[in-house]
DNA sequence: AGCACA
C-alpha cells in the first residue's frame, strides 16, 4: 500500500490545494470544511515556494483526523481534488498543550546530530540558482464545484448562505435542520441555482448560533454543507 | 511534488 505508511496523527496534511487562494481565506475555508469531523485546534498554511498548495489541519482527536482523511479524499475544493494524509510530525500547538514543545533552534540541533555522519568539509554550490519561476499566468481555471470565494469573511448577517448542497435538497429538508435554532424565519432556494440556499433568522446573533453546529452537516456523505453569512 | 507552526 503506497498511499500512506504514515501513522495516525492529530494533524492531517493536505496537498493539491489551489495556490491562487489567499492564505487567510484558505485557512477559513479549510476550517469550515473540516470542522464537521471534530474540534479543530489549528490550521496552518504557508505561501512560501516550498509550502504553497499545502496545509495542515490539527484536530483534538486522532479519530477525527482519520475520518477526515478517508471521507474528504479527492474532495473538489476550489476546483481541485484535495489529497489527504496524516501529517508526519506533531503540530506545535499540540506539543505546546502537552508541554513538550521544543523551540526551533533546539530542533535544528537534533537534525544536525543525524547529519553529523555525513559531515562535509564544504557544501558544493549546487544550491538553488535564481528561481526560474516566472509569474506563470495561472491558466484560468473556471467554475469549481465548491467555491467559497471569500464568503467566509463576510461580516455577520441575519441571513446565512449555504453551499455545497446536493441538488435534490428541498427547502423542507433544510427547514427541519435550521428551525431547531431560535429566531428561524425562512428558507429561500432558487430553482435556477441548485446547491445553494439562504436561511433567514431574526438577527445576526441567532444566525451565527445556528451556523456553528450545522457547519459541515451532511445531507449526503458527499455533501458537507458550507455555511457563511450572506452578503449584505 | 513539495511535511510546518513568522
Amino acid at each position: 500500500m503506497l498511499t500512506a505508511d504514515i501513522p495516525p496523527n492529530h494533524s492531517i496534511y493536505i496537498q493539491n490545494l489551489n495556490e491562487r487562494i489567499k492564505k487567510e481565506e484558505l485557512k477559513r475555508s479549510l476550517y469550515c470544511l473540516f470542522s464537521q469531523f471534530g474540534r479543530i485546534l489549528d490550521v496552518v498554511a504557508l505561501k512560501t515556494p516550498k509550502l504553497r498548495g499545502q496545509a495542515w489541519v490539527t484536530f483534538s482527536e486522532v479519530t477525527a483526523a482519520g475520518h477526515a482523511v478517508r471521507q474528504m479524499q479527492n474532495f473538489p475544493f476550489y476546483d481541485k481534488p484535495m489529497r489527504l494524509q496524516y501529517a508526519k510530525a506533531k503540530s506545535d500547538c499540540l506539543a505546546k498543550a502537552e508541554g513538550t514543545f521544543v523551540p526551533k533552534d533546539k530542533k535544528r540541533k537534533q537534525e544536525e546530530k543525524v547529519e553529523r555522519k555525513r559531515e562535509e568539509s564544504q557544501r558544493p554550490n549546487t544550491a538553488n540558482g535564481p528561481s526560474a519561476n516566472g509569474p506563470s499566468a495561472n491558466n484560468g481555471v473556471p467554475a469549481p464545484s465548491f467555491q467559497p470565494s471569500g464568503q467566509e469573511t463576510m461580516p455577520p448577517n441575519n441571513i446565512l448562505f449555504i453551499q455545497n448542497l446536493p441538488h435534490e435538497t428541498t427547502s423542507m429538508m433544510l427547514q427541519l435542520l435550521f428551525e431547531q435554532y431560535p429566531g428561524f424565519k425562512e428558507i429561500r432556494m432558487i430553482d435556477a441555482k441548485p446547491g445553494i440556499a439562504f436561511v433567514e433568522y431574526e438577527d445576526d446573533v441567532q444566525a451565527s448560533i445556528a451556523m456553528q453546529p450545522l457547519q459541515g452537516f451532511k445531507i449526503t456523505p458527499q455533501n458537507p454543507m458550507v455555511i457563511s453569512f450572506a452578503k449584505k
